[in-house]
DNA sequence: CACTCGTGGCA
DNA sequence: TTGCCAAGAGT
């Protein structure tokens, strides 16, 4: 036995996981905020709107639409009763419309093939519509107690620094970070789903990108980054244009289609529009033109963005009544 | 993999 | 004031 080569043993991802895990559930404890679909009455229905929600979007954002989404439509198959268009209406100004579009059909997918209830398998949650490797790992875990990594863009940022010493994680996952992420899991079950939640947590409230709270942080003392000193990011972000883009006229198109209670006409989203020409619209309406007339960018731009709009599912109807000229 | 898709608060 | 950033998904 003794011509056996040595099996090379895996490097430990951390040299003490059970404190790591320890200190930042405990920290969770006394720290996290008491959100809405953190209530274990919330449901999986509650959560998984949360999760929509919270796609790129701030937690204090979310919450006022959240309680009136629930409120109005506290079952699926009350969302998928409405029209998409009604969807996009509640949504408000959270941004990324789209999602409450796929929302929509999701709840229409949960009606017509799980009977109503937002399915626990991690396989079906995938397959909805809008659900992709996130938000299937957040619900299964959040909503159903599973053993599962999450990784977000909090997590990410934990990883990055208090264990791999760098200033922000790469712009895309990484399949070692990835692996990273599994191995610092809990075995334990119900460890495991306080874990993900409390890295998190902490990612959100004191590991934040710009300017993290490293003093409130309970991992300061074992903190790769600090202990490397904490070096500047390796790469920076890329930015996300706005001005002068279709994006920016897009937004005002939106604002428009939201605000009013009767079809809008095309033409009158495709260049300057005369308010006169519109007092079917309320006053929110009104002022959603007056922004759009406002903006610098050119016909071409807007014809653009609002074809972009209707590309993205925001129907004739769901967008009350818009049409294409001619 | 890089890119796009809204919106508003804050450093 | 301007740019950064936020519980990603889909292509």
């Amino acid at each position: 036995m003794s011509s056996v080569a040595p099996t090379p043993s895996p490097a430990p991802p951390h040299p003490d996981l059970p404190g790591l895990h320890e200190a930042v559930v405990r920290w969770y404890g006394s720290a996290a905020r008491d959100l809405p679909w953190r209530d274990p009455r919330c449901g999986p229905w509650g959560v998984l709107v949360s999760e929509f929600m919270l796609q790129q979007t701030p937690v204090a954002r979310v919450l006022p639409v959240w309680r009136s989404w629930l409120q109005r439509w506290p079952r699926p198959e009350d969302l998928a009763a409405e029209p998409a268009g009604e969807a996009v209406r509640a949504w408000g100004r959270l941004g990324y419309p789209r999602r409450a579009l796929r929302l929509h059909a999701a709840a229409t997918e949960i009606v017509a093939r799980h009977g109503g209830q937002v399915p626990a398998d991690h396989a079906a949650l995938l397959a909805l519509p809008g659900v992709g490797t996130y938000t299937a790992a957040a619900v299964a875990v959040f909503a159903f107690g599973d053993r599962r990594t999450v990784v977000d863009t909090n997590i990410r940022r934990v990883h990055a620094r208090a264990v791999s010493g760098r200033g922000l994680p790469s712009r895309s996952l990484t399949a070692a970070e990835a692996r990273l992420a599994d191995e610092l899991m809990p075995a334990d079950d119900d460890l495991a789903v306080a874990w993900n939640q409390a890295v998190m947590e902490l990612g959100a409230l004191v590991c934040t990108a710009r300017t993290p709270r490293c003093a409130a942080c309970p991992l300061f003392g074992t903190c790769a980054w600090v202990a490397a000193g904490r070096p500047a990011p390796e790469e920076t972000p890329r930015g996300q244009a706005w001005h002068g883009t279709d994006r920016q006229v897009r937004g005002a198109l939106l604002a428009v289609l939201r605000a009013g209670t009767e079809p809008v006409p095309a033409r009158h989203l495709l260049g300057p529009v005369d308010p006169a020409d519109l007092v079917h619209l309320p006053a929110e309406g009104l002022r959603a033109l007056e922004r759009l007339n406002g903006l610098d960018a050119p016909p071409e731009q807007r014809h653009r963005a609002l074809e972009g709009l209707l590309a993205d599912g925001l129907a004739a109807e769901d967008a009350r009544g818009v049409s294409l000229p001619g």
